[in-house]
DNA sequence: ACCTGAACACCGTTCAAGT
DNA sequence: ACCTGAACACCGTTCAAGT
C-alpha cells in the first residue's frame, strides 16, 4: 500500500490525490451532489481547476474515490467473534450508517458496477453465508440477495435524504407521506392505504434490520445440516428394513 | 384519465407533453442517459429548446415522466388468477425486463423517492403479501424487503448495462469479471475468489428469481396459519391428555 | 514534475419577441 | 396559447505556458 516514510519535503499546501479526495468528500457532505464542481473544489484547494486533473482522471473517478474513502473509513468493524447472523447485521448496519452520514455515497453505491467498495461488502457477506452452512452452489445467490437488498435500501435512503434536504424535518416528512398514502384511491391502492399509518412511527433502521432478518430466515432454509446431524428430509422417516 | 374526443384540430406536428415524453424515451433508449438533452430533443421534435419548457417543468420532471411511461407500458400483466408467489415473481420479472430493455429507467427507479412508479410496484407486492397470510404488522416489512431487493437489482443491472454499452458482449464481460475475481488476493477475498467461476455461466434472470424465492421463503416464516389449519408449532406434537 | 488559468465545447434554463 | 431561438450562467475538460 502507501509507504509510510516520505522522503520528499511536503509543503503543507501541496496538492495530492489524498487531499483532493478528502476535500471532495467535505464538499459533497456540505453542499450535496450538485455542489461538487471542479471549480468549487479548486477554489477550496486554492488552485485552478486544471491542477486537479494532474492527480485525478476525471469527475467520475473522483466520485468513486470519494465513495471508496467514505466506506473504507466507516466500515472498519472487526466482527470475527460474532455469530454469522450478528456479523451480517453489523456489515449491513455499517453500510446503512455510512449512507445516513453521507447520502451522496448511497447514490454512488447504487450506481457503480462491481467496484472495490461493493466487492468488499460482498466478500464480508459471503464469508458469513459460508459460515452459516449454506451449500457452495447457493452461496452466491444468498450473498447477492443480501447485497442487492442493502443496495436497494441505500439508494432509497439517499433519495429520501435528498428529498428532505433542509426543507422539513423527518417527522413532518413521514407525516406528509403517510397522509398522502391514506388519501390514495381505495380501488387502486388498498394495500398502501392500509399501511399508511404504520409509516408515521416508522424507524428506517429497525425496518432495514427486519428486512435483513427476513432474508436470513430464507437463507437458513438453504442451510445444509452441520456434519453428523440428521438432514431434515430424512428426519422422522422410518427405515424400512 | 385523458379524454378520447379532442375538439381542437391537431396538426400532426403539434407539440404535446405526450409527444415530448415519447421522444425522450426514444432518445434515452438510443443514446443512453447522457444523450437526453433539451437541444437534441428539440432537434428531434423540430423546435427550439424553449418550446419544451412550455409542456414540461424541467429535466428531472421529464426523466420521471419517461420512467413512468416505460414502466406503465411494460407492467400491464394481470395476475389475479395466480398464486401469490407466482404473482410476486411476475411483478418482479416485469420490473426486471423493463430495466433490461431500458437501463436508464433502472437508474431512475433506484434514485427517485416514493414516486408513482414505485408506489405501483409496492402496492402490487403488498397485496400479494397480504394474500400470503402475513400478519398485518409484518406486511409492510415484507413488501419493503421485496421492493428494496428489486430496486437493488434494478440499479445494479442498469450499472452493468452502462458498463457494457457497446464495448464487449455479455459473455466476454462475465469472463473478464470472473478472471478478475479469480486473481484477487486470497487473504483478503477468499469468498469472492471461491465463487469466481460460478460467474461464468451465470444467468442474471435466474439469479434474480432465486433471490426473490429466498425472500419469499423468509416471508413464509411470518405467515399466520390460514383459518382452521393446524399451526406448525403444534403439528406432530402429541396431545398429553 | 507539477501547477496555472484562459479557452473550448458543451449544458439547463430563461425570456423577449413573435404568431 | 403556444412557439422561437438568442442569451445567460453555468459545467467538465484541455492545453499552452509557466515554475
Amino acid at each position: 500500500m502507501a509507504t509510510r516514510t516520505r522522503p520528499t519535503q511536503r509543503r503543507e499546501d501541496a496538492l495530492s490525490r489524498e487531499r483532493i479526495v478528502d476535500a471532495a468528500v467535505e464538499l459533497l457532505d456540505v453542499t450535496g451532489e450538485d455542489g461538487l464542481t471542479f471549480r468549487a473544489l479548486a477554489a477550496h484547494l486554492k488552485t485552478g481547476p486544471g491542477a486537479i486533473y494532474w492527480h485525478v482522471t476525471n469527475k467520475s473517478e473522483l466520485l468513486l474515490a470519494a465513495t471508496d474513502a467514505v466506506f473504507a473509513r466507516e466500515m472498519t468493524a472487526d466482527n470475527a467473534k460474532d455469530t454469522p447472523e450478528k456479523a451480517i447485521r453489523a456489515v449491513a448496519l455499517g453500510v446503512f450508517d455510512a449512507i445516513d452520514a453521507h447520502p451522496w455515497a448511497g447514490t454512488q453505491l447504487g450506481l457503480a458496477p462491481a467496484e472495490p467498495v461493493m466487492l468488499r461488502i460482498f466478500e464480508r457477506l459471503g464469508r458469513q453465508v459460508q459460515v452459516l452452512g449454506v451449500p457452495a452452489a447457493a452461496q452466491f445467490t444468498a450473498a447477492s440477495a443480501l447485497l442487492n437488498y442493502i443496495l436497494g435500501v441505500a439508494g432509497q435512503n439517499a433519495a429520501n435524504a435528498r428529498a428532505l434536504e433542509g426543507t422539513t424535518n423527518r417527522t413532518d416528512f413521514l407525516e406528509t407521506v403517510s397522509a398522502a398514502w391514506a388519501s390514495l384511491d381505495p380501488g387502486e391502492y388498498p394495500f398502501t392505504r392500509n399501511v399508511a399509518d404504520q409509516l408515521r412511527d416508522h424507524d428506517d433502521r429497525v425496518q432495514f434490520l427486519d428486512g435483513i432478518d427476513l432474508i436470513l430466515a430464507g437463507i437458513s432454509g438453504l442451510r445444509r445440516a452441520p456434519a453428523g446431524a440428521v438432514p431434515p428430509a430424512t428426519r422422522g422417516r422410518r427405515p424400512d428394513a
